[in-house]
Parts: C-alpha cells; structure tokens; sequence
RNA sequence: GGCACCAUAGCCAAGUGGUAAGGCAGAGGUCUGCAAAACCUCUAUUCUCCGGUUCAAAUCCGGAUGGUGCCUCCA
C-alpha cells in the first residue's frame, strides 16, 4: 500500500517499523460538544484505513484521545456550573453514540490527558533536563529556537513565521521567542490543576498528544493522523517536543485529511457554520454520512449541502438494492450454469474486486473504490437479470461485495432490517393471487396498502419481492 | 505579507505522460397488466485561461485568473 506522507510531500510505500504490526495515532476530540461531519471526517476515514490494514493481515495498534482538559472544556462547564471532569464524562458518552452509529471502531486504547499527567510530566522534564524548556511567569514553554529542524513538517521556517506574526502576535509576554509554545501552564482562579514539579497547573495541548502516544505506541510511531488545520503548529510542535525529548524520529508517515467545508467555507466552529453529526442523523441516516465521506478521497476538500446528501442516499441504496436483489433472486437461480454468462460474470467479479483493492491500496482512494464496488453492482444486477447464472456465483458475489463494504465500515441495509411481518407476507400472497386471476384492480389496492405499511412490492422474473421503505 | 492547496459535464467526483472511471439528476428504449427495480443507449472532441517541453499532456514546466486553507481556538 502507498500513503501520501505530508512530511516529505509524496506518496510512499507504507510498511510497519515492526514486522507486520503497525501503531497508530489519531488526534481525538476535544470533548466540550458533540462532534461535527468535519470533526467526524478523520474518524471515519482513519477507521477506514485501519480496517483496510487489518484486511491485509496486519495487527493494527490504534491509539485516539481525548482531550478532556483545556480552554472550552473549562469554559463550557463553568457555563453549565459542572465540572470539567462531568462535563467531559458526558461529551464521551456522546461521542461514543455517534461514533459507533457510524461505525467507527473503538480505539485500543482512548487515553484522556487528565489520566496521562504522570507521563506528559515526565517528558515536559525530560525536556527541562536537556535545555528545550523553560519556566516562564504563566507556564512552561518550549523553545524552538533549541530545535534546529523546528518547521519542517509545515515547511516554513522561523523567518517565514516571524513575517506572518508581524501584523498578528503580540510580544508582550515574556517568551523567549513569539512562537514558543506552552507545555504547562500555571494554574488559574477556578480551574483544575495538577501538581508538577513547576508549580500547580494543566498540560498544553501539543503536550498531551506527545505523551499519551509515545506512552501507548513508543517513541516512534508508524502513523500520525489528523486533520491538515492541525499540521501548524499542533504536529509541528509534537515533532518538536518529542524527537528534542528522545532522539528519535517520532513518526514515520503523517496524513492529513481535507476539510468538510459549506458553501466554499471550512466548516468549523468559530464560524458557526457548522452541523453536529448528532443533528445531522436526524436527517440523514449515519451510514448515508459515512457514504458520504468516503465518496470522495480523503485529502480533497468535500462540500457539504443537502443535495449532496440526496444525491448519496440514491447511491448508496443503489448498492443496498442491488444487494438486496442477489439474495432474492439466489433463491431461485439454478444450482450449475455452465454458460457464458456464467464465466464473464466471474472474471468481472473478480476483475472488479482487483479495481477496488488497487484503489484502496493507492493512498486510500475510497472514492475510486467505491467506483469499482458500482462496477460490480452492475454486473451482479446484469447477471441476476439473465437468469443464466448459478445460485453459488451470485451468492459468492453478494458476500465479496458485503465484504468488500465492511472494509469500508459500511454495513448493507439488509442486516439492519427487521423480519417483514406475516400480516405482510400473507397480503403479498394475496396480491400474487389476485394478479393470477387478472383482478389488478384488486392487486394495485394491495399494494397500495402494503405501501402504506412502509412496504414496497417489486415483481420479478422469480416472483413478487417485497422490501421495506427506508424511512 | 509569508507558506500551502484546489480548479474535470447540470451537480458530485476519480484519473499525475498514451488519448476522459463511477455516482446523482435528465432524455429515449427494453422488461411489466400498470408500476417499481433492473438493464441498454444518449448527455465533457475535452479537463479555468495563455505559453512551453514531448511522437504524445487533464496529467510535466512557466505564467495568468479565480477560490480555499494555515501563520499560537480548530479535524
């Protein structure tokens, strides 16, 4: 597999420092609110690519956080009068309830900073010890001046940073340079703090994610996930914070997802353009979310509106129905079909499936891969349709496209209904009957009722078929 | 001001040197008692524009235009 490495700007080949097992660190939420479609975009695609590694054979150690401790966490609950503690309880739990509705695998390990300070404390002294930190009136700071490959990730330097900050940053405090960052800050009137050697206070946020991933994964990582906002300066400082601490190179491949954006904008919240997930599967199902974010390659921008979302309800039940439609139609079909059909449409199966694997393996085109998985609906509808194809061929299509959509995280309707009731069931006879008799007037106003029932009725060559209408 | 990214049909979106995938929407047809679903055909002689390199460019190089992002809240 190739993966588009940010740090040296090109695709590379991605293999793991240990044999066959590689450790991944995702940038978590910050539990303050529920999560947005732009926060759930990293979530949903980095599921995807460990799902698409544990495919492959591999083990996959996956690492996402918390960050359970900050600015808005204390704000939000001081506004509510909870604790920070309760208050980000609570946004877990919510996170949670999204995040498995769109079925996104629970991490091995969600460390939270608050649980981490032991091990954020250890690597802020390490660098205290080696010279990169310094105590400053409002906290500890790290130095970049001390880091000679400090913007490398980002690609600017330190002059670059001094020409953008001349208009926007204040020199007033007594950094030692504008773009030092915080590793501890001193406590404040209200706000929790640990102890540390420094003083009482709370970990900045660079910090925290330097610490718990080094802690659970080691010093260097296979990969390093986030959003592109957070190349500068959040990654640009763990890079700094962590290679000063140990030495070492701290991750091997970085990626960087694309923005979610509406109307041309990025979605976020200081904006206030923004549409929570939980407010959004209101709307639309969270699979049809899912579908929808992984249409598109995960490091171009996506827009986001309703028709869109229209548009991806139609796709992916599009899938679900063709799916849908080889189990049906399997029933029926013969047990051999030494024919033609029969052959092209196993070397199509197999052709298409090669197309996804190549798309997946290509730096996670999701967007081509779902293109291929279209291409194999096509020729399973067109298969079902001759009827000269054997009941073994459809069924081992329908389950490599089931499997095939698992890799994905998408989970086909079918598993989610429900039993069609008897009530229904006997209607449909009814119905079938009515039709043999030639009373359509009789068989519409069945239908008709079943339609009112949230069922549809659909008739093929084996028979009447009766799905349920997704609401 | 500095540093990046993006521009492909009505809409969305792949494609990084070999002659434009896929989805949605639309039109026509097949099947059907009628529908629905499905299938077939059609819908970009062309990839924002202008130069250049090459036998060959949406793809590489230079420039222009438009848009977006980052530059100590941010996925």
């Amino acid at each position: 597999m190739r993966i588009f490495n940010s740090m040296t700007r090109q695709k590379e080949a991605l293999t793991p420092l240990e044999p066959n097992h590689f450790k991944i660190y995702v940038c978590g939420p910050t539990v303050y609110d529920y999560f947005h479609i732009g926060n759930a975009r990293p979530f949903v695609v980095y599921d995807t690519l460990r799902r698409y590694l544990l495919w492959l054979g591999y083990e996959v150690t996956y690492v996402q956080n918390f960050t359970d401790i900050d600015d808005k966490v204390i704000q939000r609950a001081q506004a509510e009068g909870i604790t920070t503690a309760e208050l980000a309880e609570r946004m877990i739990k919510e996170y949670y309830h999204d995040a498995d509705s769109l079925n996104i695998m629970r991490a091995d390990i969600h460390p939270r900073a608050t649980e981490s300070i032991d091990d954020i404390i250890a690597l802020i002294s390490t660098l205290m010890d080696k010279g990169f930190a310094y105590t400053a009136e409002d906290g500890v700071y790290f130095s970049i001046e001390q880091d000679p490959n400090y913007g490398r990730l980002s690609g600017r330097n330190i002059d670059d940073l001094m020409e953008g900050a001349s208009e926007r940053t204040s020199y007033s405090d007594d950094k030692r340079h504008p773009f030092d960052f915080v590793l501890w800050k001193f406590k404040r009137e209200g706000e929790p703090y640990w102890p540390s050697p420094w003083g009482e206070g709370r970990p900045g946020w660079h910090i925290e994610c330097s610490a718990m991933g080094m802690a659970h994964l080691g010093e260097t990582i296979d990969l390093h996930c986030g959003g592109v906002d957070l190349t500068f300066p959040h990654h640009e400082n763990e890079i700094a914070q962590s290679e000063c601490a140990t030495g070492k190179t701290f991750v091997r491949y970085w990626m960087h997802n694309g923005f979610v954006n509406i109307d041309q904008r990025k979605m976020s919240k200081s904006l206030g353009n923004f549409f929570t997930v939980r407010e959004l599967s209101k709307h639309y199902p969270y699979d049809v979310i899912r579908f929808f974010i992984l249409q598109a390659h995960y490091r171009m921008p996506i827009n986001f509106s309703d028709e869109l979302l229209d548009a991806a309800v139609a796709s992916w039940q599009r899938i679900n129905s063709s799916i849908d439609l080889l189990t049906f139609s399997a029933k029926a079909a013969p047990e051999t079909a030494p024919g033609e059909d029969e052959t092209l449409f196993e070397e199509a199966v197999t052709r298409y499936l090669a197309e996804w694997q190549d798309a997946m393996d290509d730096d996670l085109n999701t967007a081509d891969a779902l293109a291929a998985i279209f291409e194999l609906v096509r020729a399973a509808n067109t298969a079902v349709a001759s009827g000269r194809v054997s009941k073994k061929a459809l069924l081992n299509a329908r389950d490599a496209l089931i499997g095939r959509l698992d890799v994905l995280g998408l989970k086909p309707r079918t598993d989610q209904k429900a039993a069609i009731p008897q009530r229904i069931l006997d209607l449909v006879d009814e119905r079938t009957e009515a039709k043999k008799n030639r009373d359509f007037a009789r068989a519409d106003a069945i239908r008709d009722e079943v339609l009112t029932n949230g069922y549809k009725i659909e008739d093929t060559p084996q028979g009447a078929r009766v799905i349920p209408v997704d609401a």
